[in-house]
DNA sequence: GGTTTGGTTGAATACCCAATCAATGTTGAC
DNA sequence: GTCAACATTGATTGGGTATTCAACCAAACC
């Protein structure tokens, strides 16, 4: 009942990614073998490969994929940092398994130049991002917009820890600890208008 | 020349210790073969399996090292806090192996419960570590200290998300970030100071 | 000197995996 | 209806892996 060959081909392509993202998510990289992801999307190991030519290349679709996930809203200043606050702190919650692969890749990628590279991009991505919205908050207090740089290494460096650590550590308190930053990242833009 | 056979022994299976660092650092858990640790130590393979049970054990051990390469010293408040970051600094320079396999361990030990133990008692003890210098800077200033244990997560959070990016990005700033948490984290205490 | 103990060897075992490929099915175009 | 192009299958290939094991060695003890 379906129209033609590449409706239905990337219908079982994004099947297939899928399944990648749901069994890598919950197995890690190395033990993630391609027949099980066939299995679990429901179709023929050899499809796999004829839809992505290599392991490393389905791996870097589903990283194309988690990224979209995770991108932020575009809200603008103080307003939107806060917002990017709230949204990660419900990611923290929600959406671990992403979290999970999103970090195995981050592993994997320090040794498999391609992945790394895509991993870096979306690194860079998201910094640049929050460098946006740090330089937004200094401009409206009209403090030096020079440290937004900084800043954001900072911010984007405690989002990775807390993720990691929330994903490691039962008792570890996200909420609590998403405030500190907020409140920390704050503060430090306050001290520059001195 | 030895004088009996437990310390041959010891002395081999630090040189086993030592090699699988080495290549686990290299290579990345999944690429790291016993054989190639074997080789790189000059044993047998089956000798890395007398003297520790499994690839996990091995591993396990070698998370044993990193952690006491990973210990930093023991100087009292901010000027304990200064000599951390200032070790930080250094490490991020010279140890990139060390955090390289580090980061490595976290990823796989997301799906090794054994080895995810490990990880997190380290985790747990760096951070209580940090939260003991927060609680000493906020003891200086006769702060509250309530807000110590949220500002070691955050903390901890932004070491591991530094090292995380000075391992992947050439271009990464590491100084400038370091730098920037310690300016973060000291206003953090004096806004508490209000 | 013979025996026990612990250390060491390298080959054998028993898997598991990514990738390939020839064969088959399905679809739309003509 | 035929054909060509795409999609799908599953068995095969070639290689890698951790772990086990029987044999060997070397020092220590009696």
């Amino acid at each position: 009942m379906l129209t033609d060959h590449s409706t239905r081909a990337t219908d079982t392509r994004s099947r297939i990614l899928q399944a990648a993202f749901t069994v890598l998510s919950r197995q890690g990289y190395e033990n993630a073998s391609i027949k099980e992801i066939a299995e679990q999307a429901g179709v023929a190991q050899g499809l796999v490969h004829y839809h992505f030519k290599s392991k490393q290349q389905l791996v870097l679709a589903v990283l194309a994929e988690v990224c979209r996930e995770m991108e932020f809203g575009e809200e603008q200043g103080a307003a939107g940092a806060q917002a990017a606050y709230e949204k990660f702190k419900s990611m923290l919650k929600g959406k671990r398994a992403t979290h999970a692969l999103y970090i195995q890749l981050i592993a994997v990628g320090l040794h498999d130049k391609e992945l790394g590279a895509g991993v870096l991009d979306f690194v860079r991505q998201d910094r640049a991002h929050i460098e946006d919205i740090a330089r937004q908050v200094l401009a409206e207090r009209e403090a030096d917009p020079k440290p937004a740089r900084a800043i954001a290494s900072v911010v984007e460096a405690a989002v990775l820890g807390i993720m990691v650590q929330n994903l490691i550590d039962p008792d570890f308190n996200a909420e609590e600890a998403v405030d500190a930053l907020n409140a920390m990242s704050l503060s430090a833009v306050f001290a520059e208008e001195r």
